[in-house]
DNA sequence: GCCGGCGATACCGCACGAGTATTGGTCGTG
DNA sequence: CACGACCAATACTCGTGCGGTATCGCCGGC
C-alpha cells in the first residue's frame, strides 16, 4: 500500500463522499473512484458500502481509517524528525495545553535552563487534546499531557504530579460555599450543565451543556452562570474573582505526566525528562 | 513520501551498498539510485555520505532509517488488521517467547477458555526479540513480553508477575552448590561466559561468549560448560538433570507483562486482558 | 416523469518509474 | 604508474499508471 492510497482512503472515509473528498485531495472524482476501488481489489476487501445515493464504512473500513491515520501520522512523523535532525540547530519543542499547570511548566523550564547541556525549547500551547497529535506527528519533542483527560496511549511516560479536581462555579451560587461535592452533586446541577469540549474531529458530543473550544470562552461560561466546570485543583489560580471553587474528592485525580515519542533517541529529552523527575 | 521510497532508503541504508540493496528489492541499481536523489531532494537533507568507494548514513538518514521502519510497520499492520476485519472469522493471535512463561500462559489461555465470549486464540512461539516485532506488524493481536528483555514502548501493558533471575550452571561447577550469586560473581566466570543472543537485525554483540538462538542450543551449551545464562526462575522446569541453577538477587527482576497496540479496539484482546489480570 | 445528485465507466495524454548502456571516479594490485 | 575492478551516477528509451474530461447509469425527490 501506499501513503497516496492511504491519503484517498482516509480523504473517502472522513468524507463519506467521494465529490467531497477528491476536492479535499485537488484531484477529480473519477481517479479517486478508482483507485479506491484498486485498493479494495489488491486488499481483497470490501471497504465501503455502497448505495447510488451515499457511501458508509464497512467493518474493514472502519478499521483501515484508524490504521491508515496511525500509519500516515507515523510517515509525516518521520519526514518531520528527518527535517529536524538535518537542520540539528538544537532544539526541542514541548507541546502542552494553554494553561495547564503553568506553575510546574515553569519550574520545569527554569530547572532545564539551569543545566548546562540545556538546549531551546520551543513551548507550544494547544487546544485540548492536540499535544498528543502533535507528538505523534513529530511536530513536538516532548509534552506535558493530563490522564485521564488525554490519552498517553503509545508513548512513554513519567508521571510528575497528580492533584484533585475541583468544582468551579459562579460566585454566589447557593453551593459554593460547601466543603465539598460530589460527583453526583454535580452531574445534578441542571442549571449549570458542565461543557462540552470537541472531540478530535472537531465535532462535538451531544449533551444540555455549551460548546466550549478553549478556557478562556469556559471561564466567561462559568461568570456569566450558563456552566460549571470540573478541573485542576491547580487551575485556580488563573480564575476570576466572580468565580468560587468547591472540591469534589470523588471525581477522579489528574496526573500530570511528561511524554515522548517511544523511540526517541534525543539526548535533549531525555536531560529534559530527567529534569522533570527530580523536579 | 510515499512507502516506496521509505522501503528504498530502508534497504540502501540496512546494505550500504546500492548494487545489493537493488537486488533486495528486485530492481535495477540506476532507478534506486535515482529515487534516493529525489528523495533527498524533496527533504531538501542529505541522508547519505557519498565517497565513490562506499555510503554511510548521515545522521539525518540515522533518524530517517528509524522513523522509515516505524512507519512501513504502521502501514503493514494497517493492512493486517484490515484484511483480518474483512475476514472477521473472530479470533486472536498470541505471540510470545518460546518456552517463556509457559505456566503462566496455559494459566490463562484455561481461565480465557472459561469465558462465555472467549474467541479461538492461536499461540504464536516465537524466537527472542521477535513478538514485539510481530505485534507492532499486526501480525499479533497481543503478546506476553518480559521486561526488561523485550522492549515494550509504544504499546499498552499491564505486569503479570515478576520474578528473580537464576544463574544456570552445569551440573558439577564448583559454584553450583552457592545458596546465590551476585552479578559480579556471574560476570567474572571466564570459563562460563555468558551468551551472546541475535539482535533485531540478526548480527550479534562482540563479546568472548557463544552465539545462541534459541533456548535448545542455550540448555545444551550449558550442559557441555561451554556457558552459563541467567533466567527467569520459573525456567527451571524447562531444564535438565544437568544443569545447576544458582539465584542471583541483584540481577535485574524479570516482569511478564501482556502487551497490546494501544488503539486497539479488539474486544477480545481486552476480555484476555481483564482474564490476565485477574489470574 | 423529469431533474438533480452521485458514483462508475470510457477514453486519452502525459509524467514518472524502471530498464539498458555507459561514464566517471577511486581504490587495490602487479 | 598503469591497469582492472568496483560502485555510484548519468544518459536515454520505453511502458505503465495516474490524472483529466466527458459521459453513463442509477436512484430519490419534487
Amino acid at each position: 500500500m501506499e501513503t497516496r492510497e492511504l491519503r484517498y482512503f482516509v480523504a473517502v472515509a472522513e468524507e463519506l463522499h467521494f465529490g467531497r473528498a477528491a476536492q479535499r485531495l485537488a484531484i477529480a472524482q473519477p481517479p479517486l473512484s478508482r483507485a479506491i476501488q484498486q485498493l479494495e481489489r489488491r486488499l481483497g476487501v470490501d471497504l465501503l458500502h455502497r448505495t447510488a445515493r451515499a457511501i458508509a464504512l464497512t467493518k474493514a473500513g472502519a478499521v483501515l481509517l484508524e490504521e491508515a491515520r496511525l500509519a500516515l501520522e507515523a510517515v509525516e512523523a518521520a519526514e518531520r524528525r528527518t527535517r529536524r535532525a538535518a537542520a540539528d540547530r538544537p532544539g526541542m519543542v514541548l507541546a502542552t495545553k494553554a494553561g495547564a499547570s503553568t506553575e510546574l511548566l515553569s519550574k520545569l523550564l527554569d530547572a532545564y535552563a539551569a543545566d548546562p547541556r540545556a538546549v531551546a525549547v520551543e513551548v507550544m500551547l494547544c487546544g485540548p487534546g492536540e499535544p498528543e497529535g502533535l507528538l505523534r506527528k513529530g511536530r513536538a519533542d516532548v509534552a506535558l499531557l493530563h490522564r485521564p483527560y488525554d490519552l498517553t496511549a503509545g508513548f512513554d511516560t513519567e508521571d510528575l504530579h497528580t492533584e484533585q479536581q475541583v468544582v468551579v462555579l459562579p460566585a454566589g451560587h447557593p453551593l459554593a460555599d460547601r466543603s465539598h461535592l460530589s460527583m453526583a452533586e454535580v452531574n445534578a446541577l441542571t442549571d449549570l450543565p458542565l461543557p462540552r469540549w470537541p472531540r478530535r474531529d472537531g465535532s462535538y458530543p451531544d449533551g444540555p451543556g455549551p460548546q466550549v473550544r478553549d478556557h478562556t470562552q469556559l471561564t466567561q461560561l462559568i461568570a456569566l452562570g450558563r456552566a460549571c466546570a470540573l478541573m485542576p485543583e491547580s487551575l485556580r489560580t488563573q480564575l476570576r474573582h466572580d468565580h468560587a471553587i468547591v472540591p469534589v474528592p470523588d471525581a477522579p485525580a489528574v496526573t500530570t505526566v511528561i511524554a515522548w515519542p517511544p523511540h526517541s533517541t534525543s539526548q535533549a529529552v531525555a536531560n529534559l525528562v530527567r529534569t522533570a523527575i527530580n523536579l
